[in-house]
DNA sequence: TCCTATTTGGCACTCGGTGTCATTAGTATC
DNA sequence: GATACTAATGACACCGAGTGCCAAATAGGA
């Protein structure tokens, strides 16, 4: 194992050591998951895998169902960043689609291990379930925009909706890529996106 | 007490009679959460107001956050069949949206345990994270029909994503409509829908 | 009354998650 | 080098949700 998370004691720093890491606990858990399931797989197994205590691995993850997310908190706040530097004169759903793509891009090394973590994500119940405590935050981060560039508070409908079907059509997007293998998700989200324009407007005559 | 469910033995029936019914224990635990709160509620609380075991009570609901459901699988049928009894002849978007609203419209006496019920269901961080899996089952139906309007499978990704959207629109409905005692959901849902077709529609120009 | 079907209750068990406290492993100070 | 301080760990007991198993209770039918 060429782990070298917690090794070799970071100077300055007060105290023991943290044996581990949060990356190298969620690495590991989700060797795990991928091997036997994620139901079959117990704290108490990730924990004896990191060799750390089933204690100390509730100090690192509040929850079994965020080991999968990893530190999403981060990728969160650089959205929130993005949308805020972009101009005023990207149109509202232009910049949206740009933050979209621009978070859903990832290096052509690392879409195997995205795929995995992702397949777990959105087909394994309990992390399905799990999740929309995420997605949450990833739709306050879209509304605020929202109400911020329509003079609207965020929690108004207008930003709420918005937020609501963008996630919707960002997660159809990726459930079309995991069922081919061989798609790439930025093309899928692009269509997905476009269709918000189309399918609900005046394509279907009344 | 004025409860009648599983009481005066059915006759014609083999075997001993059931102590309750999932409609009465759905509502005692709503009562319970209601005051108490949701997570400060145990599993066994409601057993005993119920007078049953607890072993007992995960023989009518399989999940603690099952009780504020109720039978939500039978409403998901009627919707099934509502919307293929509709007429060809009704654009896709429209038998979505009389669908919904033929859905969410309650007796003036039911609204205020309507409330409730929703205000659980919307807030309570477990109940959020559970209900994914019910709004799951509700997108399929939707998924299906516009699958079928479309001429392609449910599963692909306008289909989906329509449903996403759908969905979306009517949660943050309900979000406004929970967060104002005085509106009336069936307009907010109106609103909401509307949005649909202007907000990603042409309205901000390029 | 005996037989059979169905529900119930009790019990033990697993697993996720938490509170508490002593212990360990570091750094800074004298 | 001994000491004090700080931060992380580990052990333990505990709680609540959910399940498997089996005996007991309650109903109708022969």
């Amino acid at each position: 194992m060429s782990v070298s998370s917690g090794s070799e004691a970071v100077r300055g720093r007060l105290g023991r050591q943290p044996s581990t890491s949060p990356a190298e606990l969620s690495h590991i858990a989700l060797e795990l998951f991928v091997e036997r399931g994620f139901e079959e797989t117990t704290v108490g197994d990730i924990a004896a895998a990191a060799g750390i205590s089933r204690r100390t691995f509730f100090r690192y993850f509040s929850s079994k169902n965020d080991l999968p997310w990893g530190d999403f908190d981060s990728l969160l706040a650089a959205m929130r960043e993005f949308l805020n530097d972009l101009p005023e004169t990207v149109p509202l759903v232009e910049a949206l689609h740009a933050a979209v793509i621009r978070f859903n891009r990832f290096p052509t090394a690392e879409v195997p291990y995205h795929r995995r973590r992702m397949r777990l994500l959105l087909t394994v119940p309990s992390l399905v379930a799990h999740s929309t405590l995420r997605y949450a935050a990833w739709r306050q981060v879209v509304a605020e925009f929202v109400g911020r560039r329509l003079g609207v508070p965020a929690s108004s409908l207008e930003p709420q909706a918005m937020a609501w079907a963008l996630l919707g059509v960002s997660l159809s997007a990726y459930e079309q890529w995991l069922a081919d293998e061989n798609s790439d998700l930025i093309e899928l989200l692009d269509t997905a996106y476009a269709m918000l324009s189309t399918s609900f407007g005046s394509r279907y005559p009344a």
